[in-house]
DNA sequence: AAAAGCCCCTGGATGC
DNA sequence: TGCATCCAGGGGCTTT
């Protein structure tokens, strides 16, 4: 489910308020998709000193080591000021002095991991082989395009691969690609100079779009307010296969790559 | 090295 | 309130 926009909206919306908090206990519920890597009670006392963002991860800085929490497929992290009882789906509580964090997912394809730091192993392992942050300075035209250069993989697939640039998922990939212009089928290597640049400027203002919007709640993305996101309701393509193009009335057409659904205009995204 | 498949898991929608 | 099937925002791991 959640991808940068809906990872970033949730971390904007509990990390001033949890900085500075003191962690009072940790209650686990069902085992997520990694164990939590320590005892909980080893997180008692320790200060959260801030939260941040890279990829789809985020970064709970303790003052006694790293806390990485992954939203997977149907995660959603809240901060409740008084957390009523734990649900079915309410796997990981940290208690603080400031409220309870609480990651809420059904799928139990997230994670939460306790590391030392980042240059922990069990850190560098989740971190390792991530590509550039779109929304970072270093994320460029130019460098972009060289690196889609090297893969044969069809650039959908590459976008979903998150080793070139992160962050982006199912929707903003479908999103981004029409944005552009492109295909999803295109091979990366086939891409113009042209077309990367426009892809790179499509990614870009496509998550920021979102993000400005609140991420997308297609199922049950909440933030960590509980409030839902809004770029569902602005989708060109994604998950409106057989409606008519936005732009130029075509139907929507939608296939399969990697086990994974694509939505495209075949009109608007000739090659 | 890169690419393709598989799998983790629950629940909702759809079809019979 | 039956049962089977398919699908869902991710991504690590294994196999080609």
């Amino acid at each position: 489910m959640p991808e940068l926009p809906e990872v970033e909206v949730t971390r904007l919306g509990f990390a001033d308020r949890i900085a500075g908090a003191e962690v009072r206990a940790v209650r686990l519920g069902q085992p997520l998709r990694w164990p939590l890597g320590c005892e909980p009670r080893q997180l008692a006392g320790q200060r959260v000193l801030g939260v941040r963002r890279r990829g789809k991860y985020l970064l709970m800085d303790l003052s006694g080591g790293l806390l990485l929490l992954h939203l997977g497929m149907s995660g959603s992290l809240r901060l409740h000021d008084a957390a009523p009882a734990p649900g079915k789906h309410d796997h990981f509580d940290l208690e603080t002095d400031r409220g309870t964090l609480r990651l809420h997912d059904p799928r139990r394809f997230g994670a939460v991991v306790f590391a030392l730091g980042e240059e922990d192993p069990v850190a560098r392992k989740l971190l390792q082989g991530l590509g550039v942050e779109p929304l970072d300075i270093f994320f460029e035209p130019e460098g972009f395009w060289r690196a889609l250069r090297e893969r044969r993989a069809s650039i959908k697939q590459v976008l979903l691969a998150g080793d070139v640039v992160v962050g982006v998922g199912n929707i903003y990939a479908s999103e981004a690609l029409f944005a552009a212009g492109i295909r999803p089928t295109r091979s990366a290597r086939r891409l113009t100079r042209a077309q990367a640049t426009r892809l790179h400027a499509a990614v870009r203002q496509v998550l920021q779009r979102a993000l400005e919007l609140g991420g997308s709640t297609l199922r049950d993305f909440r933030n960590a307010n509980g409030e839902s996101g809004y770029f569902q309701l602005d989708a060109m393509v994604y998950d409106r296969e057989g409606q008519p193009c936005r732009v130029c009335g075509t139907p929507i057409k939608a296939l399969r790559q990697g086990q994974r659904s694509t939505f495209f205009c075949p009109v608007c995204q000739p090659a």
